[in-house]
DNA sequence: TGACTTTTGAGACATTGTGTATCATTTCTC
DNA sequence: GAGAAATGATACACAATGTCTCAAAAGTCA
């Protein structure tokens, strides 16, 4: 028996997962910014009006499924922080896993405020993690946002090609191509 | 005198470069998302309807600017394409005089097919230059590509910080943390 | 099961933004 | 200075947004 507050009606929890996969193949098949409320409820199969007794607009939606999309992420890399090569394959695995929620994040980064969200978040992690070199010709700050970034767009680029590589070669290539030569040129060895 | 039928009346140039700077201004100030045909042609002071008489939607307009701001771009770094690191400085002094229209080009990704195509167009320059390492872990294709986006976001990075090192130290950052890592790994040596 | 509560669908509506057309006026070109 | 071309202002049809209302459908909970 459900104790907490938070449990809903059946026709709302259906309604919201109709619109969620309404946004996402829409928003795959001919791009965000091309979609109107009403596509998508013709898509979700629901009525016009309906749409807004959930969500105020269009981008209340792709917040709320971008917000889901990231908390799982964000738990899925919190324990192996500390490990960077562990958490690059483990991320490339994840986003095989759910290659189309991650594709729409990637392509509405101009619209969500989310994913500079995260740039922060990862970059702040990285920071506490690794100890700068003083010496070094690159700031840490903008070692940590290279990594962070470039990771980003070779998964982007993966996921826009089919994904012709398995997750561990992805995994293999971003820590020779990123990590270890960032860590080596910017930070001091543990 | 002017042999050229591309010679244009002064009060079409006057115009169009009136609406180049609303956009580019507007743009910056408030997102290119969020605005409207008459945001624009007000910011210009041209009436709302002449706006159609130069450009059939918003989007044109961005097109117009984008191709201009990109074009400069390619006749800059043509000349020198097959030194990198010459290049990568070049780059850089170019960005800081044209900060404005560069800011726009970066913020509008998704609206825009252009960026995508600079990329093809760069990494094919790449792979034209540099003689893939059959042996390498990394394939031609994703080094090129690696190359090309860091560096644009890296340039997006120094332009949202107010450009806090100068060119030549951004050259050499690049160089440094990208170029060289990434011709080590993937390429052979010339 | 049955009472009652909540969500839904459908339609009408006001509002905002788009893009076209017209015509008198202004400003170029030659 | 004459003729050509661009402009401003206004009116218009259309598309999309977001609100509201009410009857019907589907949930919850005893």
């Amino acid at each position: 028996m459900p104790e907490i507050s938070t449990v809903l009606d059946k026709r709302i929890n259906q309604t919201r997962r109709a619109l969620t996969n309404a946004l996402i193949g829409l928003t795959l098949e001919k791009g965000y910014d091309a979609l109107t409320v009403r596509d998508i409820s013709d898509r979700a199969d629901i009525g016009y009006a309906t749409f807004f007794r959930h969500f105020s607009d269009k981008d209340a939606l792709l917040e709320d499924v971008l917000e889901r999309t990231l908390s799982e992420f964000l738990e899925l890399i919190r324990p192996v922080m500390n490990d960077p090569e562990r958490t690059v394959a483990l991320v490339f695995e994840h986003v095989k896993q759910n290659s189309d929620p991650v594709r729409v994040l990637l392509r509405t980064r101009n619209v969500s405020p989310l994913l500079p969200r995260i740039f922060a978040f990862s970059s702040q992690a990285m920071l506490e993690t690794l100890t700068p070199n003083p010496k070094s010709l690159i700031p840490a700050e903008i070692a940590a946002h290279h990594m962070i970034v470039s990771i980003l767009e070779l998964i982007e680029w993966w996921l826009e090609h089919e994904m012709p590589y398995p997750p561990e070669h992805m995994g293999k290539i971003v820590n020779a191509l990123i990590m270890q030569p960032t860590r080596k040129l910017a930070f001091l060895e543990r």
